[in-house]
DNA sequence: TTGAAAGCGTTACCAG
DNA sequence: CTGGTAACGCTTTCAA
């Protein structure tokens, strides 16, 4: 039989709660008494207090919840998603809270499952809307939410690190204006429901249900709007997911036209180092030919000359991470908002005059 | 007061068994008693069964621990690392299992901590060697570890997947030996149990403790062995951590000094284009005046034309978790020896006539 | 400083 | 297919 607190508790000749306390509350006891029970505990071989019953009992998990809506692999794969986890998991570190990557593939039952199994006191989603049924999992358990997207503000369990991506859009579309582009092309993963790779046909930005693709694509009109360059003029390319190949493939709904645009707004780096794969391959010279920015400013931006937008998920993951393991009281802190810069680089230059 | 099994039952008419087997044993009741019970969950707001109290009740967790000598962020930043995590979830996710990054910050006291508070139901060890206390306190709650280092075979609890690194550290350097190098430096983290860059003295790699980099000296010194080449002339430097900036700090030690090593072996794939930036500062060829191998095939690896030993992280992360979540009857398939490859790029040549 | 008692919320077993 | 009983292993009052 595997030895319990009791066995331990037996072996010394004291009760359960000594036993317990001399793990969980050092200082009810004294040093002596202490030392014996755990050099018994040594004897007999007992692992020290089972996790789920002091979580059970406890109520508190020592661990924070990670949930992505793509496959959790993806988490590994996109180098934003891994600086964030990197960030988050310096704030877990920080209050000795563990990381709990929870799987949300397959269909929508097998997700909410695992949600509701997930030994955790609180969830930082990642790409996960308001609307999507795991957040109304997360809630049903009444676990406190850390999120990047726009959200009921009035809920005190919801709290929000994020950067103003509208602005943050318009920057970059602002500074293609400025260099005298106006036929242009968009380029966004979620954009449409279907996960396709495809010139697409979108009344307006406000009927984009994702948040990020939504508040970028409206950030770019913003600007465009301002020169004069009308919505309908300015083609919409769906991603089927945020990787370079489907940029590359995307962006070439675009490139092989007869109108072909002079500048190509990406919603990430990636998607926009595809675009570049793309001018790569046809002969066509990015800044030059055809002007291209990213979103993120990963890793990879830098040596591929991208002007993008540049945010630090490092910072977003900690002050996530932190917001979670020791919520302050006021709430105008449970929001975060962070900044973000235009970085000008080669992958943009004047509009070739046609 | 929060709902509980006992609330939905009451409420339902039924014992807690029945609203327990709705959600656990789907075949135990009729259909309609089950949607029945599922509704009524819903309006009060039921939340589903209590992740602590099923892992108490059942003895399983649904989530495998992983555990890195370093500290948690060091998961997200050295990109062999990812990538194995990357493996390891794609396991995780296709058994429905979550996974846990448990921090092993600080000292040794509360790292155990953090083991013994883990609810999972396995680990995987990412260069924790076997005398590590870390290894100690796993085993004191008697689950099953993944290991990639060198192990007690006996242990029906420990399996392991790796590569054999010694043939095929050695397979680099007769590589090396064939370019008719002679004159050469190692360089590796984890050779001294201090962590500073430096050039250091080592009888042989047998003094090494940690296994990885040991059997690496050792098959970097067999090939050189069989050239000719004593262990005594071979220069050995440490590196503080393995990173690039160490790297390059860590071979300015051999670069800068009169009898300048015509090869450096680098244990790991990052502190080689260290050791290439180190070169580039110098005005040194990588390849000509210099040549250069690596370790593990990083992504970087190919763009920065480095000669290196090929390994699957991916694969090795995926082997990893399928052993802790799938373990197999045979004792003979808990230990899996994946293959490495030679790939020759240019930072590899001819080693120059002095 | 110690110990007795009362759960924490669930699931396994077994008889009906 | 249903329901009672008995754990699972711990922490937390509260009184001694």
């Amino acid at each position: 039989m595997r030895p319990t607190l009791q066995t331990v508790a037996d072996a010394v000749g004291v009760s359960r709660s000594t036993v317990s306390n001399a793990y969980s509350n050092p200082d009810q006891l004294s040093t002596e008494l202490r030392e014996r029970i755990f050099e018994v505990a040594r004897q007999i071989g007992y692992p020290g207090p089972n996790p789920a019953a002091r979580t059970l009992r406890r109520g508190r998990a020592g661990a924070i919840g990670v949930l992505f809506t793509d496959s959790l692999p993806y988490a590994f794969i996109d180098p934003y998603a891994v600086q964030f986890l990197r960030g988050i998991s310096e704030a877990a570190e920080r209050y000795d809270s563990g990381l709990l990557l929870v799987p949300l593939a397959g269909d929508e039952k097998a997700g909410v499952h695992a949600v509701q199994n997930a030994a955790v006191d609180g969830f930082c989603v990642y790409c996960v809307p308001e609307w999507h049924w795991a957040t109304s999992a997360i809630r049903a358990r009444g676990l406190p939410i850390v999120t990047s997207e726009q959200h009921d503000s009035s809920r005190p369990d919801m709290f929000y690190v994020g950067i103003d991506e509208r602005a943050a859009a318009r920057a970059a579309a602002a500074h293609l204006v400025a260099l005298g582009h106006r036929r242009v092309a968009l380029l966004s993963d979620y954009v449409v429901p279907e996960r396709v790779n495809a010139l697409v046909t979108i009344a307006s930005p406000e009927e984009v249900r994702y948040y990020t693709a939504g508040e970028r694509l409206r950030g770019f009109r913003d600007a465009f709007a301002e020169a004069g360059v009308a919505w309908a003029d300015i083609s919409v390319l769906s991603a089927a997911g945020n990787s370079r190949e489907h940029g590359a493939r995307a962006a070439a709904y675009a490139l092989d036209r007869a109108d072909r645009p002079t500048a190509i707004l990406a919603a990430t780096d990636l998607l926009a180092l595809g675009v570049l794969d793309a001018l790569a391959v046809r002969g066509l010279r990015a800044g030059h030919d055809v002007s291209v920015t990213g979103f993120d400013d990963i890793a990879d931006a830098a040596s591929a000359g991208l002007t993008t937008i540049r945010q630090d998920p490092i910072e977003r993951g900690r002050r996530s991470g932190e917001l979670l393991l020791d919520p302050p009281d006021d709430p105008a802190q449970r929001r975060v908002v962070l900044p973000t810069e235009l970085v000008v680089r080669a992958s943009t230059g004047p509009a070739p005059r046609s």
